[in-house]
DNA sequence: CCTTGTTATATAACGTGTTATATAAATCGG
DNA sequence: CCGATTTATATAACACGTTATATAACAAGG
């Protein structure tokens, strides 16, 4: 078995390691969406967290809060409305802006993530990296170990 | 300004908030290297310091090595070989296989890069959150601040 | 009021990761 | 030693992020 040289070269691919690491978090969470019998990719459930919680606002709105830019957003907004669980009318007083909403069907999807997937998400990760202290990088490998040791989904909400 | 929602929602968006992170890292020590006036992309770095680590090897165990899926390293690969700064030949004994290895202009730049660049990259991250303890999350919010406050290239590696 | 500039969203082109599948070489069993 | 299976790499199609730029709506000054 070869070096992990990105575990390896510490400070100097830290970025590189992190991202490794989110998408391996995000592949993981998908397998627990999908276990759960839901048809939204892990991906979009920030965007529909944030349009419940910070209610209808435009899409330059939605980037700022999200922390990615807006043709990100704009791409994503425009599945979710096909999917029928956002809605994007133009603003009545500024028609350049689009005011982003959730359909009901929307918000019954938010309100059941609510209840039984984000929880059990939050808890798996909870378990994962919860008690962790130390030094990042320590930290960084004690997640890799974890997640390589048992994923995500195999991490149960009540032991 | 907008609530920074990946933020507010904890281990539940650790994944997209780590890939952000990592996405961040990796632009700006983009703009340390073009700062620096070298032609290579950050993120073909670590393959090539993997294979001046492990030396000449083959495109799976370079994959292995990395941590990424083989036809992630079957692409940085042809894209460093056009460059001229990488070879793959097939192995002597098995023609499946196709070992990849530095040319001498590449052994240059991953010389150059030993020298000069990577000490660089290394003590802004390491000023970065070289000194961080406690929670991830915790950590995590320092590290968004502190790029925010002073992206990586302007970190000086003797202040 | 009309030009000019600014702001919000959309679109295009690209980078880099993924999974699924095709192709070619090696290996194994009858 | 030939056909079937396995292994290594290549290719295709897609996901999701970026930057740069186009378009449309608003705002402000002459």
């Amino acid at each position: 078995m070869a070096e992990d040289v990105v575990r390896a070269f510490g400070f100097l691919s830290l970025g590189t390691r992190m991202k490794r690491i989110g998408e391996r978090l995000q592949a993981d969470t998908q397998k627990i969406i999908d276990e759960m019998g839901v048809e939204i990719a892990a991906s979009q459930y920030p965007l529909l967290a944030a349009v419940d919680r910070l209610g209808p606002l435009a899409i330059g709105d939605l980037a700022d809060a999200m922390g990615v830019s807006q043709p990100g957003v704009t791409r994503s907004i425009a599945q979710l409305v096909d999917l029928g669980v956002l809605r994007a009318e133009p603003a009545p007083d500024d028609q350049r802006r689009k005011l982003v909403s959730l359909t009901a069907q929307g918000q019954r999807l938010v309100d059941e993530a609510k209840e039984a997937i984000w929880p059990r998400i939050e808890a798996a990760v909870a378990d994962l990296c919860g008690k962790l202290d130390g030094p990042l990088l320590d930290q960084l490998a004690a997640i890799e170990d974890g997640l390589a040791a048992l994923p995500l989904n195999r991490r149960e909400p009540k032991p």
